[in-house]
DNA sequence: CTTATTAGTAAGCTATGGCTTACGGAAACG
DNA sequence: CGTTTCCGTAAGCCATAGCTTACTAATAAG
């Protein structure tokens, strides 16, 4: 249940911001935290979250802790999700066939 | 940003059994609540959140409120988790390239 | 060796999210 | 009609998540 943690870390839209600013590489968590409305401690907590949650991975440069995204806690929501994509549609083409002969129901927005 | 609700309402793990609990196809919403740890009022207000999050849909039957998955809100969170594999992978690469001219990197998963 | 930089941790405050019980309202049913 | 079933909403309680300011540790630099 990987993805439990995931999903909390994720939750939380100053995380998100977090998250969102290692999207083009490593960054040192003072370069993370510069411009953030919040302090560079609160930053370094959101970091560890991410971390437990296998979202982001650490590496240490001399002083600086570098912070990269870790795809195993991106792979772990995808792969719940994943799991409701066949079995939803299912359900609905079954629901669909059987108790709406008649009755067109709302039309379903293609998917992609 | 419509996966930031999405993300909130999945991030509860009693909402998420609320939510795994319509995998199978649309139920009534005391058939959801039955044999869960929580009373059915707090059930219907983890629909709510689910609903708002476009995660799920309803529909009524004379007295009876069906919900259903819908797939809105689980692909508005596919679409930004998707956003940021190849950007996440790109920036490993770089870095690899640069810094590990020999070590050779891992084969990404075959998706879907 | 002293000082500066970088970052994690501790303690405490406060807002809020999830729960409960109580109530209200609509649909079936006698 | 009155009653029962089904479900949403309101109000209030309480645990906790996220923030801050302090402090501490480790590395670099002078």
């Amino acid at each position: 249940m990987a993805y439990g943690n995931a999903f909390v870390a994720l939750a939380d839209p100053t995380r998100r911001t977090v998250f969102e600013r290692l999207r083009h590489g490593p960054r040192a968590v003072g370069d993370v935290a510069e411009g953030l409305a919040v302090s560079r401690p609160a930053v370094s907590q959101h970091l560890k979250v991410l971390k437990d949650a296998r979202l982001v991975t650490v590496y240490r440069d001399g002083r600086h802790q570098f912070y990269a995204i870790d795809t195993n806690g991106l792979s772990a929501i995808r792969d719940y999700l994943d799991s409701f994509w066949g079995e939803a549609l299912q359900a609905f083409k079954t629901y669909a066939e059987k108790d709406q002969p008649k009755r067109n129901a709302r039309r379903k927005r293609a998917r992609r």
